[in-house]
DNA sequence: ATTTTATGTCAGTCTTGTTGACTTTCCAAG
DNA sequence: CTTGGAAAGTCAACAAGACTGACATAAAAT
């Protein structure tokens, strides 16, 4: 790792106002990475929370509602409200679980997957070119930083979808 | 760092999955960036809007409410709620601008400032752990990837906002 | 004198979050 | 087999914070 070849550097960027620039860029490069999709979105009446349930409903196909309550880090009535609208409007589909039948598995439809391709490809476009304009090690660099910044217990379902994937 | 130094590898960096990859870390790394801040703004009755008002007036002492709109990309009505109550409550100061009396200038009080710096400092703890944890170069990376990933004209007023800092 | 700009304010809407109360379903332990 | 509790869904009420549109005021610019 980095640290432990440039030890004489890690104090110079820790400086109050490195730090505050990193947040600063934070917060601009937050609003970069939402505005493609919240214009797809806008056109369809939906907003960020539906891009955030199909996003990991696509993700992990089959998930229960708790699960995914879990990992967006919402209560069930807010939750509940956006997943409503989805399904009625054919997007996800809800099935009753095998094993348990309390349980609500969730998929996407065709048409759900579809939104999220289009969505999700706006975003990556837009990753995709910050990655080129950056560069492999920057990009390596930039996703450590975030890991970093993660709260524990939201890191540990990061890399466990993360690591789950291909 | 594990993945970077060699040139050739930039293809492999984007596949969609490791960009999808981007795309979640960016959206759990951003939950713990607020996180903090959050928690103390509760116990005050503010919300995040009130953080980010008064993180660009200290970080501009003297900016008007036109140059605060277009830094936070709000409505006029929407930041003025916002607004109201920190001047109502002593945080902020609105002056009379001295050449132009229709401008009102935004400064923090003595109380405003303190509240800044609790916030400020909640955030620069994370950040600065996630910086040590990462490493100088990975901070770097980082950095070049988040201004990268900013809309054209974000970028322009946070570079000129960044330089304009000691 | 008129127009434009900067700001503030009122009213109403929308999304997305919250709590609390209640029901239905159904697994599992007594 | 009964009952306790977990999972899910629903209804209602509420709040923050975004939006639009309309209008008011003061001051600068033309």
């Amino acid at each position: 790792m980095s640290e432990a070849g440039t030890g004489g550097e890690s104090l110079l960027f820790l400086t109050d106002e490195q730090l505050r620039k990193g947040i600063e860029a934070m917060f601009f490069a937050y609003r970069g990475f939402t505005a493609d999709p919240d214009r797809i979105l806008a056109e369809l009446g939906y907003g960020r929370a539906h891009h955030r349930a199909v996003h990991f409903i696509n993700r992990r196909p089959g998930l229960t509602v708790n699960a995914l309550l879990s990992v967006l880090g919402v209560t069930k009535q807010s939750l509940n409200r956006v997943l409503r609208t989805l399904i009625v409007d054919g997007l996800v589909e809800s099935r009753v679980g095998t094993q348990d039948r309390r349980e609500r598995h969730l998929h996407l439809t065709e048409r759900g997957a579809e939104l999220e391709r289009r969505l999700s490809e706006a975003q990556r476009a837009r990753m995709r070119a910050a990655y080129r304009a950056a560069g492999p090690q920057a990009v390596a660099g930039f996703r450590h930083v975030l890991e970093a910044m993660m709260d524990e217990e939201i890191r540990a379902q990061y890399l466990a979808l993360r690591d789950a994937q291909t």
